[in-house]
DNA sequence: GCGGCTGTTATATATTCTATATAACAGCCG
DNA sequence: CGGCTGTTATATAGAATATATAACAGCCGC
């Protein structure tokens, strides 16, 4: 589990180690059953806080990414609601798209750029 | 000029405040070349303070929303440089699009969705 | 020039969020 | 019991968010 956290960057330590992880799933790296790293090795290997780290963790579990397991830790254990998480999705992706038609990115543009994100995630079973 | 704050939201209003007006661009409700109303009145229609409407029209004249004319005040100016708003497009894409992966939602859904929000804002000139 | 309108800046304050630190607890396993 | 989980509690520091009051510079019409 090589995570790198950007020490640099504005983003929330928390807010990147959750993104790296749904990365990790989404590419295949980290799989379905797997367990993270306790809370205290992650920290340890990360250069975080270990509370951060739970703070990540805790936000993968609400958004069902990860179950708890008292014994293994954190499982992965994606939970899919179908309904609700295309709503999520819509919503996410209000925004952006707004910004984008304003700049007068076409359609063709953005189906481009959702493909060449589906290439490096979509990664046919 | 109808725009309105969510006081109980956990967004910034600075936030909801910027994504209000790009989503008026992005219709046509608000149109190129019309001047936003001054901070002060904003700040008065909508009830939140004057710094926090600034800092929105600050945020949307960096993104390349809005120029800002000494007497016109913040005028919709939207200023495309095409590569770096793909850019920046793509990186607000990737981890939306890599959570929807993991959710097993398909490509077929991601784009209709796409399209559903073009057809508020596409909106054929 | 004056009054009135712009955005902008400066200070100050309160609250919340982020991050860290130290410590302890409950559960389970070998 | 010792060692591993996540979790909780408390405390602290710093940054972000939001508000308030006040002032400044620029430009227009009168």
């Amino acid at each position: 589990m090589y995570i790198e956290i950007d020490f640099d960057s504005e983003e929330a330590y928390y807010m990147q180690l959750r993104n790296r992880i749904i990365e990790g799933i989404a590419t295949g790296r980290i799989i379905e059953g797997e367990a993270l790293p306790s809370v205290r090795k992650m920290s340890e290997d990360i250069g975080i806080n270990m509370h951060t780290v739970n703070k990540a963790y805790t936000l993968l579990k609400d958004e069902g990414f990860v179950k708890v397991d008292r014994r293994r830790g954190a499982v992965v254990s994606v939970d899919s609601d179908h309904i609700l998480d295309i709503n999520r999705l819509k919503k996410e992706l209000n925004i952006t798209i707004a910004g984008a038609s304003c700049k007068g990115i076409s359609r063709d543009e953005l189906i481009t750029i959702v493909d060449e994100i589906l290439k490096e995630y979509g990664g046919e079973v």
